[in-house]
DNA sequence: CGCTCTATTGATAAACCTCAAATACAGTGG
DNA sequence: CCACTGTATTTGAGGTTTATCAATAGAGCG
């Protein structure tokens, strides 16, 4: 592993205070599409993403996948491990090769001990966690469908895209489902939206590839519908 | 304002300390329905709630209302206002007469800055309810109308409920609007819904008050459809 | 080339919302 | 005590959205 760029959550740490925290930690490579933590084990371990990405996802007993989000390099997960004694409440699987540094929750506690500025920040991130994902409940409850597509692929976008002669492209691998999964839809419902949009020349797609050719249209049909 | 109970949130502190803290806000009393704080205002106080009951919803630009959550005695809202420069996500609203206690956000850091027990305990309230709020999507996304509102009912509930001869009621005033937009439906569909369960005995209700007779029956339906 | 996974598209059906109309209920002022 | 008013609630009919299911096509990989 290279020198990290240091992360927001430390932000008010020196460089060498950085190192080591880093230090305190163990560090693990995953490869694509492996599984870090399970829903339901016991937390005891939360984690920062160093490169690459995981998706948070819940499933229910009857199989349905949720996606709760995307984690991406510089930001931490598992926060819940400081709590007593609970479960993951999601499964966390890297989307593509992804490295991440773990703290127990030993570790970690120790670390809001010695530098008291963590906590406060990740107080701060959690709170921003917590505020986004009452905006998508809110959505979900009052928005149909389609917006609600739009909206994920501008996140999506957002969240990481790299710009192209065509557009921006979504930088990671994401299947109808996992938009389906993501918006609270289907995946023929995707499928459709998105043939439509290509029609109007807002989205182009490859397998498991999208590019917002016209953001604009997206945001304006996201306004009003 | 008689002698406080302490609430979970100063659970680390002294009795001294905690009377210290609360010296340290400021003690307001709302009748029923007032507005505490609105969505969208700049958020630089935040709330605990001595006794009553708070109702926080989001509104959305064509005005459907969706409902976060309720806040109860002794727990703290707009934890946001630690956060740089936010707005209310989300309006809070007294249910029945509600007593408060606020802190600016100057007042709030610095307790924490004394207590810095406070910070980890908030961090860790701020965390369930994130766990909470997911979990709710992920019920939106997967589950019908008649199992959320089961869902809702239940939580309304344990949240508060008075034991009667009859079963449990539910100690705040609720309307089927109210539950509707919990629940992430109509107030139709929630009328429906009721009158069907009454006809079961699972439910009885007059206006603004349902008593569940058989909770065990609505658990059961909650896990099995 | 064949296998597997993803995506498209159409037909059909179910779930749920919308709207309208009637009824019940609580509080208010005569 | 009663009529009056403004909500809250119930119920029905009808329509829309969106899910479900089935069948097919396309893309990547060994």
């Amino acid at each position: 592993m290279e020198t990290l760029q240091k992360p927001d959550l430390f932000n008010r740490l020196t460089k060498e205070q950085f190192n080591e925290v880093v230090k305190s930690g163990f560090s693990k490579t995953l490869p694509s599409k492996s599984i870090l933590f399970q829903q339901g084990d016991p937390a005891d371990t939360c984690f920062l993403v160093n490169s690459g990405c995981l998706k948070l996802a819940m499933v229910n007993e009857e199989g349905n996948e949720v996606i709760v989000r995307y984690v991406d390099a510089g930001e931490l997960t598992a926060a819940i491990t400081l709590i007593k004694d609970r479960d993951y409440p999601v499964t966390a699987e890297s989307v593509g090769e992804t490295e991440v540094t773990g703290w127990d929750k030993q570790a970690f506690m120790g670390l809001m001990r010695d530098f008291p500025d963590i906590a406060i920040n990740i107080l701060g991130i959690v709170l921003e966690r917590l505020e986004e994902v009452q905006h998508r409940y809110q959505e979900l409850c009052t928005e149909q469908v389609e917006r609600r597509i739009a909206r994920t692929l501008l996140r999506l976008m957002q969240r990481g895209g790299k710009k192209t002669p065509e557009g921006i492209e979504i930088d990671i691998p994401v299947t109808r489902q996992n938009i389906a999964d993501y918006a609270g839809t289907t995946l023929f419902t995707v499928s459709r939206t998105l043939s439509a949009w290509k029609k109007r020349g807002w989205v182009k797609s490859r397998r498991e590839h999208i590019t917002i050719t016209d953001p604009h249209a997206l945001v304006m049909f996201t306004d009003k519908g």
